[in-house]
DNA sequence: TAAATCAATGATGTGTACATCTATTCGAAA
DNA sequence: TTTCGAATAGATGTACACATCATTGATTTA
């Protein structure tokens, strides 16, 4: 009945590995907001016709992460700053609720994991943005994996990764060292408060994580377009 | 440069039309979870191909609505009930602090809109599913457009779409008169609260609706499978 | 000179033939 | 009679030829 053969894996696994490789190099940027993709350069690339490719670029339209034009080709979705204030938000609501929603008691080798991705921050080249990005989400992976609740899990990973592309195109103008600091305190905390089992802490951590990189983001964007705005006009929704 | 034919609007059109067309079909129950759908028969039912109804399953396969099997045919997801639950609990923290994501002020037609809804339900002839769903549709459709936030917004008519599907299945086994009393009384203070420019009172209205369409559902699923269970063992997670 | 037109190029959309897979059915052997 | 297996029917997956659309650049005309 079952015939792995396992040099050669069935279409659908391929399929799915080619879907992942694909959604994997938006989501680090290897192919920024505004890009185009060609359905035929995708297609020899992994030497497959223009079939598959175009269900999966079919997916990643549904999914917001392309949008489909007719002679044109399929290019990544921008991120507006007011979708992106929406999502930062929605994010912010959504962790300071879901204390609550974590599995508990939280899972043995769970502070060895995250320690894990600390230790790997630590080793990365500076500048090397496609490696923070892998990084980073999986690090968010492993976070939101703690939720036990299946919805709220996943709209807060999704959310995740469209504010992250966003903001990852912005970290070369960014201070890289003061960054990652940053990033490696929040895991700090995020084990603090997983060995304590206070689940509630944990969410109140990601929310101020979320609010950290909104600041950097906000401070960023002001910096560049608007010089000289002035604090009254400063304040957000 | 532009040509608008009339009578024959254009392929892009056409195809945001069927997608349209074939997620009402699911949406109504008229396609019901564990239901096969087959590429040849839709596209014989419109007049194309096989390639356009081939992408819009495989956006439907995105948003978890089809599962499509090799070989076999794609199959409208069935709802386990552990996952009605993840929803149900998602929804309602959702809705309890949707309050400061509404627009302000609500819109002045917002009322005599909301009392439409109600007129047509009081018309409905008993019985007639695929009606009450597509006037519960649009009064829903019409109160997420109320939200300003663009993500808690689509979040809660997303997962709206989701559960309705599983709750209009077991409307059969309901009492209908009392099953539309409930909603009226559901939009009447809708409109209330509307009236009273009162966003976090519409808010936990919205929570109230959740949770008394989850206890119908507990009911008729409890009735249904175990008639002898003892009430210790009915708590749920 | 400048603007407008049109042809060429290259992209996606559609239709179709064929490959692959699944479920069923029929038949032969235990 | 039961059971196992091979043949078959019908579905989706893949590849390719062609249609349609958008962009670009050259060419023609006012």
């Amino acid at each position: 009945m079952a015939k792995p053969k396992p040099d050669q894996p069935d279409a659908q696994t391929r399929n799915d590995l080619l879907y992942d490789t694909i959604r994997e190099r938006i989501f680090t940027n290897r192919y920024p907001p505004g890009s185009t993709l060609r359905e035929g350069e995708l297609a020899e690339e992994f030497g497959v016709s223009r079939s598959p490719i175009r269900r999966i670029f079919a997916k990643l339209e549904e999914a917001r992460l392309l949008e489909i034009k007719h002679g044109v080709g399929a290019q990544v979705t921008e991120i507006r700053p007011d979708v992106y204030n929406d999502a930062c938000e929605f994010r912010m609501l959504l962790a300071i609720h879901s204390g609550p929603f974590f599995v508990s008691p939280f899972p043995p080798d769970a502070p060895e994991v995250f320690q894990g991705f600390k230790d790997k921050l630590r080793e990365l080249t500076p500048g090397d943005l496609v490696r923070f990005s892998e990084i980073n989400n999986a690090y968010f992976t492993a976070l939101t994996g703690l939720i036990r609740n299946r919805y709220m899990r996943e709209v807060q990973l999704t959310l995740f990764f469209e504010t992250a592309r966003a903001w990852i195109i912005q970290m070369p103008d960014m201070d890289w060292d003061k960054t990652i600091a940053m990033l490696c305190d929040e895991i700090d905390e995020t084990i603090f408060f997983i060995k304590r089992e206070d689940p509630v802490g944990l969410g109140l951590n990601i929310r101020n994580g979320i609010f950290s990189a909104k600041t950097l983001f906000d401070q960023d964007a002001a910096d560049e377009e608007d010089q000289q705005g002035h604090w009254s006009e400063q304040r957000r929704i």
